[in-house]
DNA sequence: ACGGTCACATAAACCGGTTTGCTAAACCGC
DNA sequence: GCGGTTTAGCAAACCGGTTTATGTGACCGT
């Protein structure tokens, strides 16, 4: 009796009207293939009896699901704390609204990225921060669906889209010496395989070459032990600094390459009692919408976090029509310094203090 | 010839080892109904076929699709501009994550959220901010898959996950009033569909009731023209702030309904000048990871953004097993208030100006 | 009266899996 | 050596749509 009334499937719709599952089908999809008359009684019939099509089902048969996926190594939780991330799937979302997609997150399931991306039905994939040599890529590149690499080398024809971190890292670093400022403590983002080899394309190694050769150019060598790296977040930022500082160092300036731990590491510095940017200069990187709200707003580089989104979507979707072969498909979005009331010249103390020169 | 290889279906697998279909999906479903050796052959030269079964085709086989949706009336790019639902996301991820279940975002899809709703393949939908009067509920209600309202008042027996919003509404004016403050801004949530008639149910009015119940009991009456509505970012709370400032509004403290709000108009009222919190004190609600980092720290009504995520899951698998139905199947959670450093004693020349007391 | 178009509609194959009987052989106790 | 139970695997139906190939009758010119 509680019978939940079952919903309505084509062949229903198709009794009822007196015709075949053909023609309901067509009269949703290509209704110029049917007279007008026959048309509008379908629909009405259909809409009678609140028919929808099963989206399923239909994925199936066109084999295509109108959805696009944003992978990402890190788990979502990770993902969600870093406005970052924000900022880019919104670019992703408004330019996939747009052509009609829906956007399907694809994080490590159970801790395996691989069995996600198995169980993910989606018609192309936006990965960010997975090189090239990931397997999971070489997974992805073995079952053809269209794909875009974001914030991570690529193979010379592979589409991606970049943005010049070296060269914005250097500015930053630039705007620093430019100031004085020859002690540096460096924040970088933990790969989310941690403790593995170095990987030289992995995002803090090209950061980290433009700081160090803004810095080799008045003499000041970065050493390793300056560079802490910790998770993209606001503990991550606070965590290092206080690492650093536990660890003796006394620096005049930092360096992070994130604005989530430049906030974090504001933060720590603010507890250990120092002022910014009185006693310490903070550079971010991101440029988040936030970084011009924190106190003192945030000197930080620039990218086109969300225009970073729109266009890993149009590559996917060029991708998907083999449009223009002879386009590198590669997109490379300059970076630049924005400064904003977190740096300041060196103190005067410490630029005389031998101790902050290490 | 450069044919790209098209993907291992199971009739591949099936031929190549020389048993049935349905041996194949036994040997990865239910093994146990196989010959041991027989799910080791096959399973051997499938993945030697780099064999994948096909995500979609089993949803539509096994009328699962192993993911549930997170349905907002607002835009993406607004979602993800407000930390307050990365948070709550965050909550979603995990908790689905740790049962097997992918997560998609439904908002609406070129203006209209009916029509995202159709397309969507979800087992289950968490609607955020959706009176049980929208007319999408009922569409949902009707389909006969499960559903979780949240922030939204819902049916008596309709699973939700609320928080007592009057009640951390009440405790945030109720401090203010103890500092001493009588002169209020409140910075409300525009509802997604502005303009329409004030809905009683919308969280705006329920925090509204809080913000008043507190003040009446010193005996100030908010006004209306002290309440002004904006999205919730922080370019609301600036917007909020300055158009109030503008229609010659001089409060004493600030009550808004979010922490990202609350950030804007931080930002707002130094811009014009105002200390916080020797001039101005501003509490937020929410109590975002963000609301500790902000200078200064912001006084806030906390909720407990990751957990009703994760509890708006839990109620979805509950209500897909139809478990114990004696419970209420609805689930509010305790607010309180944090105290930080955006709030002080009233100024003590406001505290004597008549003109500040409205 | 005849062959040729054209406009409409249909039947059936298909998408790629899962699942429900069912059978054949092996095993078992007596 | 016989009925009865397992065990292992198969064939075919099914999920709910889309799409291709194929009618079918009306209309038309000659």
């Amino acid at each position: 009796m509680e019978q939940a009334t079952r919903r309505a499937r084509i062949a229903d719709v198709a009794r009822a009207a007196g015709v075949s599952k053909a023609a309901v089908s067509f009269a949703f999809n290509t209704p110029e293939r049917l007279n007008a008359g026959t048309v509008a009684r379908i629909r009405d019939i259909a809409s009678g009896l609140d028919y929808r099509p099963d989206p399923v089902a239909r994925m199936l048969a066109q084999r295509r699901t109108w959805t696009i996926g944003i992978l990402t190594p890190q788990a979502l939780d990770v993902i969600f704390a870093n406005p970052y991330f924000g900022e880019f799937s919104a670019g992703v979302a408004t330019a996939a609204e747009a052509a009609g997609l829906a956007v399907q997150f694809i994080s490590p399931l159970h801790g395996s990225l691989a069995r996600a991306v198995d169980r993910a039905s989606v018609d192309g994939i936006i990965a960010v921060g997975l090189g090239a040599d990931h397997p999971e890529i070489g997974q992805i590149r073995r079952s053809g669906i269209p794909y875009v690499l974001v914030d991570s080398t690529a193979l010379p024809d592979e589409p991606a889209v970049l943005v010049d971190d070296e060269g914005g890292a250097r500015a930053a670093a630039a705007h620093l010496v430019e100031l004085g400022h020859r002690s540096f403590l460096i924040i970088g983002i933990e790969p989310p395989s941690a403790g593995s080899a170095p990987d030289p394309a992995w995002v803090t190694a090209r950061r980290l070459r433009g700081y160090r050769a803004a810095a080799a150019e008045v003499g000041v060598a970065i050493q390793d032990d300056a560079v802490v790296l910790e998770p993209a977040s606001m503990e991550g930022g606070i965590a290092a600094f206080h690492r650093a500082w536990e660890g003796g160092l006394r620096p005049t300036a930092v360096l992070a390459m994130s604005d989530a731990m430049a906030i974090g590491a504001l933060r720590a510095a603010r507890e250990l009692g120092l002022r910014v940017p009185a006693d310490l200069s903070i550079v971010g990187f991101d440029d988040l919408d936030v970084a011009q709200y924190t106190d003192p707003p945030l000197t930080t580089v620039h990218q086109p976090n969300r225009q970073k989104g729109a266009e890993a979507v149009r590559l996917i979707l060029d991708d998907g029509r083999k449009q223009n072969p002879l386009e590198p498909g590669q997109h490379q979005f300059a970076t630049y310094l924005v400064v904003r009331g977190s740096t300041a010249v060196v103190p005067h103390s410490a630029a005389l203090d031998p101790k902050s020169r290490r």
